[in-house]
RNA sequence: CGGGGUGUAGCGCAGUCCGGUUAGCGCACUGGUUUUGGGAACCAGGUGUCGGAGGUUCGAAUCCUCUCACCCCGACCA
């Protein structure tokens, strides 16, 4: 038997998922957990990504017509019990501030003081504290639609938390909008939603499945919820973003009212539609692997390192002198519209360490350079994509100018791994036993990576969903729209069914 | 929040059951020598309030009580 080759994440997906996430995570200083219990520390490397994140979503939402605005972090508990079906949702988690001001208890310490005579909520979601504005801005028919964006920070007091995909404070983009129609709405919410397709799939390389959320999944206070849904590696879904259409719903709990063209009142219809810091999470899992984070460079912080190999000061210095010269070549050159980034990695580090260290940080390219290439004017390559043994040789000229290639074929090659992955871990199931075997590990105290989406009918009872829930822990992810009508019998109930579902273990 | 587990050097761990010199090991770190197209070798060295607070004891990493944090499973959720 061959001997396991060592792998620079241990233990490895397969031995045990959990772990070799939280493992990524630390070997590529993407984030710690901080002091405050269930709250992380973004690292450079990690915050970097989130950056990257926000730039090119921010232009897509800018270019359907969406400003960027600031709320208040804190939310009155009044606002909050405007609208029932929220307050329940979120109530069970939420940091909730009740006074302003520390003294002095007379022991060295603190005691607090200045009791508030309403208490405030740390926002969980700011649909009511926006809402109040809103039905300040909103007048007439000619205010709408109003299309307003806010980058901030929510608080949700999770019990049980992972870094990035559920911690108590996490970062977001908040979007809200106003419309004089259902219609328009409608449409709305789902164009944001293809917005958060694209992106997922075009910038984070991971392939999403679209659809509506079931009555059960839906957001507390929405009429509907939309999400985009991936596969991770252990073959669980991710929400990876949601749009809500909420109907009148807030606009009434908010008073939010428009006079339309004969002078009539009427209530507006809002929107809502969120992606977080969870986005790095699905990155993460969707595409690193044993040795380490793999970023898209799309959205990598940086797309190439540089790693001199010397003998000596005396050759280190040429090298330098070398790797300069290819840098400032790289500095004209541009990749997805924009800059390409080149970390030098010039420490005293070995060149082994060096190599190691930015395959797990996902650096897309590595480019080890000694003088036996700087003699041949040429560079060798490592890409991220491949084995981190395959590297080769080539021109230095030839590399600069093909570098937007290389990258953008990284970047596809990353998508498509992720899309085939998951393409072999989907399955069309009618059969209710095939069902259950689907998604039941062989080994049941400690369960193997097992399950995918299993796109099976489904009648559309509640009852059917929490049947399947309690049995396999298995939901619904949501209801794709690309799925073609098609009459079946529901997977669990055996009754007429008019549509395919995607079920999944999920996060 | 319920069940289980873990907490000992920067990281990974042993030691805890059965209390007993100065708390170890590997990697990392520092210095030196040798190596040098690759996750280097050897020699020397530094590093710990044994998660925290009480208690039992001549003596506690080890026993008891309380507490905190993290991980896993469950419930809940982006």
């Amino acid at each position: 038997m061959a001997k396991k080759q060592r792998t620079a994440i241990e233990p490895t997906r397969v031995e045990d998922y959990a772990e070799w996430y939280q493992q990524v995570v630390k070997v590529a200083e993407l984030a710690e957990n901080s002091d405050v219990r269930g709250c992380m520390v973004i690292k450079p490397w990690g915050y970097a990504i989130w950056e990257n994140i926000q730039k090119v979503l921010d232009k897509m939402f800018k270019e359907t017509g969406v400003k960027n605005a600031y709320f208040p972090l804190f939310i009155p508990k009044s606002y909050f019990e405007k609208e029932a079906e929220h307050v329940e949702g979120f109530a069970k988690e939420c940091a909730v501030v009740t006074h302003s001001r520390l003294e002095d208890d007379g022991k060295g310490g603190l005691k607090v003081a200045g009791e508030l005579a309403e208490p405030y909520i740390v926002r969980p979601t700011s649909e009511t504290i926006i809402g109040a504005s809103f039905a300040k801005w909103v007048n007439s028919y000619r205010d709408l639609p109003l299309l307003i964006n806010q980058w901030a920070n929510v608080v949700r007091w999770e019990l049980r938390t992972r870094l990035f995909l559920r911690t108590a404070e996490f970062l977001w983009q908040e979007g809200h909008t106003v419309h004089a129609s259902k219609a328009e709405a409608e449409a709305e919410t789902r164009l944001m939603l293809d917005v958060y397709a694209k992106f997922a799939q075009e910038y984070l390389a991971v392939p999403v499945v679209k659809g509506e959320k079931s009555e059960g999944e839906r957001f507390p206070g929405a009429v509907a919820t939309f999400s985009i849904e991936a596969m991770m590696q252990d073959k669980k879904a991710l929400q990876a973003g949601t749009s809500h259409f909420l109907g009148q719903n807030f606009a009434k709990s908010s008073d939010i009212k428009y006079q339309n063209k004969d002078g009539e009142y009427e209530f507006a219809w809002t929107t809502s539609w969120g992606v977080s810091t969870r986005l790095i999470g699905a990155l993460i899992m969707a595409h690193s692997d044993d040795n380490g984070l793999v970023l898209p460079p799309k959205i990598a912080p940086a797309h190439i390192a540089i790693i001199p190999i010397a003998k000596n000061d005396e050759d280190r210095l040429e090298i330098l002198e070398y790797i300069k010269k290819i840098t400032s070549a790289l500095k004209e050159k541009r990749f997805d519209g924009k800059e390409i980034i080149v970390e030098v990695d010039d420490t005293d580090a070995t060149s082994g360490e060096k190599n190691w260290k930015w395959i797990k940080r996902g650096m897309p390219i590595r480019l080890e350079i000694g003088k036996r290439d700087m003699e041949a004017n040429s560079i060798f390559m490592g890409r991220r994509d491949l084995d981190p043994k395959e590297k080769k040789g080539l021109g230095w000229e030839e590399f600069v100018n093909s570098v937007d290639e290389i990258l953008n074929d990284i970047q596809n090659n990353i998508y498509q791994k992720a899309l085939d992955f998951r393409s072999e871990n989907s399955a069309v199931i009618d059969d209710k036993d095939e069902f259950y075997n689907f998604f039941t590990p062989e080994n049941k105290e400690k369960p193997e990576i097992h399950g995918g989406f299993a796109y099976a009918h489904w009648c559309g009872s509640v009852d059917c969903e929490e049947k399947i829930k309690e049995d396999l822990k298995v939901t619904i992810r949501n209801i794709p729209f690309e799925a073609d009508a098609e009459e079946g019998k529901c997977i669990c109930c055996g009754k007429t069914s008019k549509q395919r579902v995607v079920f999944s273990k999920s996060y």
